[in-house]
DNA sequence: CTTACCGCCTGTCGGC
DNA sequence: TGCCGACAGGCGGTAA
């Protein structure tokens, strides 16, 4: 399950490798993603240059030369830096080939994953809506408190709404409303100055210390050649509904908020 | 405008 | 052992 660490992650591993490769063909085996993949993109690609690669929200932006492909691994996506003799498998959908013998390869079991192409991926519709990004300055305390009031939703699903703050899963919702003491279904608008303080510091701190960790969240991620990052980061409430909290010892509580596991610990979090 | 809910998918897991 | 339903969940679209 890719979050933005992992993304963060596999776009570091990919980049030294695909930069500057010219792009000889483009194949697709399913085009059957979360978006239908455009039939013009193989003609489209063609002899096309990888100027650089960078991330926006959870998305891999491939620059070509002022024309970009906008690439999310949904929840089971990941790309593959191989050699074009490796056959595909069943849940390898599209290779991005390239004129040195070498193609990146998107693997998707659950195809919630898309790749679009565009000229303007400022503009684009899956762009041009979405909030700062976690990790940079624009997301700051005064920005998350100010744009928390008057919001009946639970502060869990603020943080998690894309137009309020990109990349924040499921996962790291949790783990950075426990870390930051603040219980998942209080509401937007009650949050404190402290609160929304405490709240940032949390998501920031956790995303980068799992950036670090080489992106391995869950069990089956593997980076873009193959390895499966340094280490696993260390959840401290997410999957461990009805254990022991790790700071007082009670017993973590399972909730289920827009259809979505919530663990938190009753005692530490208000 | 905000909020709640739907649907897309398949591998995994627990229960019988 | 094997079948089957529940579950996992990002996120845009839609309706209220």
């Amino acid at each position: 399950m890719p979050e933005l660490p992992e993304v963060e992650t596999t776009v570091r591993a990919l980049k030294p490798k695909i930069e500057k490769s010219l792009i000889k063909t483009f194949e697709l085996r399913n085009k059957n993603l979360r978006w239908p993949v455009s039939s013009n993109l193989a003609k489209i690609l063609i002899s096309k240059r990888v100027t650089s690669l960078s991330r926006r929200a959870k998305y891999l932006i491939v620059n070509l030369d002022s024309e970009y492909l906008l690439i999310h691994l949904g929840m089971s996506g990941s790309l593959r830096y191989l050699s074009n003799n490796i056959s595909p498998q069943k849940h390898d959908h599209w290779d991005l080939c390239f004129e040195n013998g070498m193609l990146l390869r998107y693997t998707d079991p659950r195809r919630f994953g898309s790749i679009h192409y565009t000229k303007d991926f400022k503009n684009h519709f899956l762009i041009k809506s979405l909030g700062p990004e976690p990790l940079s300055d624009a997301f700051d305390e005064n920005y998350l408190y100010k744009i928390s009031r008057g919001r009946e939703v639970p502060i869990k699903t603020l943080i998690m709404n894309s137009r309020i703050v990109v990349g924040i899963g499921n996962i790291y919702a949790c783990e950075a409303l426990f870390d930051s003491s603040i219980k998942p279904t209080k509401k937007a608008k009650r949050i404190t100055k402290n609160d929304s303080k405490a709240l940032v510091a949390a998501i920031k701190k956790v995303l980068e210390k799992a950036i670090k960790a080489g992106g391995t969240t869950l069990r089956d991620y593997l980076n873009p050649d193959n390895s499966p990052g340094y280490f696993k980061v260390e959840l401290q409430v997410y999957g461990r509904g009805k254990e022991d909290c790790l700071k007082c010892g009670r017993i973590l509580k399972e909730i289920r908020m827009n259809n979505r596991s919530t663990v938190f610990c009753p005692n530490c979090q208000r």
